[in-house]
DNA sequence: ACGGGCATGTAACTGGTTACATGATTCA
DNA sequence: TGAATCATGTAACCAGTTACATGCCCGT
């Protein structure tokens, strides 16, 4: 999802104003895309240039401007959703590309990623479990949609560091102390 | 990861030259991060300029060059390593935020992205199986791992899929018209 | 001799991020 | 009055992506 798209969305539910979209866009993103203002209107500039919006003056405030999709921006929305991401390449992610380069490339911080990483991520659990009991059912859907997202994911990736540390020290067995094989 | 960590950790094994460094780079990263040759150069330009790696004429090829890490390189690397990336704000997602905004922004589109993901995720699901029985031992610990990671990764999202349906449907209970589901 | 892979590069573009500047409104 | 928030914008930068240009080497 790029700002564009995702203004675009707002924008289908009813005209805005770039300030507006900026709050709400955090609030749809329930928190995880925190947006300079500035990006907000920009984006709104490429998308007024290509069609997508129609800009009037806004009359509560002075120099207020309202945006407003258009046909074709509701046809290019329309396609978004109909689109589905290609899997191919996969989504690249922060940590599964660090254990993989510290495993096959860092005799001496590939065990300490992965540790690291670990304890990381179990703390991270633990947050989001306390978070969430204390969301309860208030705090926004998206909000608690996020909590919900970021601990399965969590724990997917601690499942998966297992692995990769299985494979660590089958690859380098205990009691070697760093015998050869530098490939 | 950036482009510039990757390669830092690559030329920390030893001198490569750009091309080599491609290569590598893809298979350290199990096939997730194609790579223009291009963008190898313009990152190892941006090294020299910082003082990370150091250049020497190849002795093999004409023209060739050899790049080599410095000692300056070798602490920003090391910095690198030790550095826990920071989960705020947390990494964005793709499938997350399309189906965070589908839900609460798209009355239409909602349940349709939601599903349509789904069964995405277990055609991939299935053929990754079908890749990590074909791959069996052969084929780079690198690439193995990514399969693993993509899998436990598809079974996190199916489980979070299944939640947010939830939420769905309890927050447009079933009855509401508006079944139509255009498409 | 020719095509594919090795090898090095440059230019242009895109999208996101940061920082900054300006001014009006609201409320304590 | 002064700070916080609302509101609009600009400029510069950074990293990643695409496309292109050049030329050598090797095997068929």
């Amino acid at each position: 999802m790029t700002v564009r798209e995702g203004l675009l969305a707002l924008l289908n539910e009813g005209p805005r104003h770039g300030y507006q979209l900026k709050t709400e866009f955090e609030t749809a993103t329930g928190g995880v895309w925190p947006l300079n203002v500035g990006q907000v209107y920009t984006t709104l500039d490429r998308l007024e240039r290509d069609g997508m919006v129609r800009v009037t003056e806004g009359a509560a405030l002075p120099g207020q401007k309202v945006y407003e999709i258009t046909h074709q921006g509701a046809q290019e929305l329309g396609a978004w959703w109909e689109a589905v991401p290609a899997d191919e390449p996969p989504p690249r992610d922060e940590l599964m590309l660090k254990v993989l380069m510290a495993i096959e490339h860092s005799q001496e911080h590939g065990l300490n990623v992965v540790t690291r990483q670990r304890t990381e991520l179990l703390g991270l659990l633990q947050r989001k479990r306390r978070e969430r009991a204390a969301q309860g059912d208030a705090g926004g859907l998206a909000a608690r949609l996020v909590t919900e997202a970021l601990m399965a994911r969590a724990e997917a990736d601690l499942r998966w560091l297992d692995r990769c540390e299985a494979e660590l020290v089958q690859q380098r067995p205990t009691g070697t102390r760093d015998e050869g094989e530098k490939r």
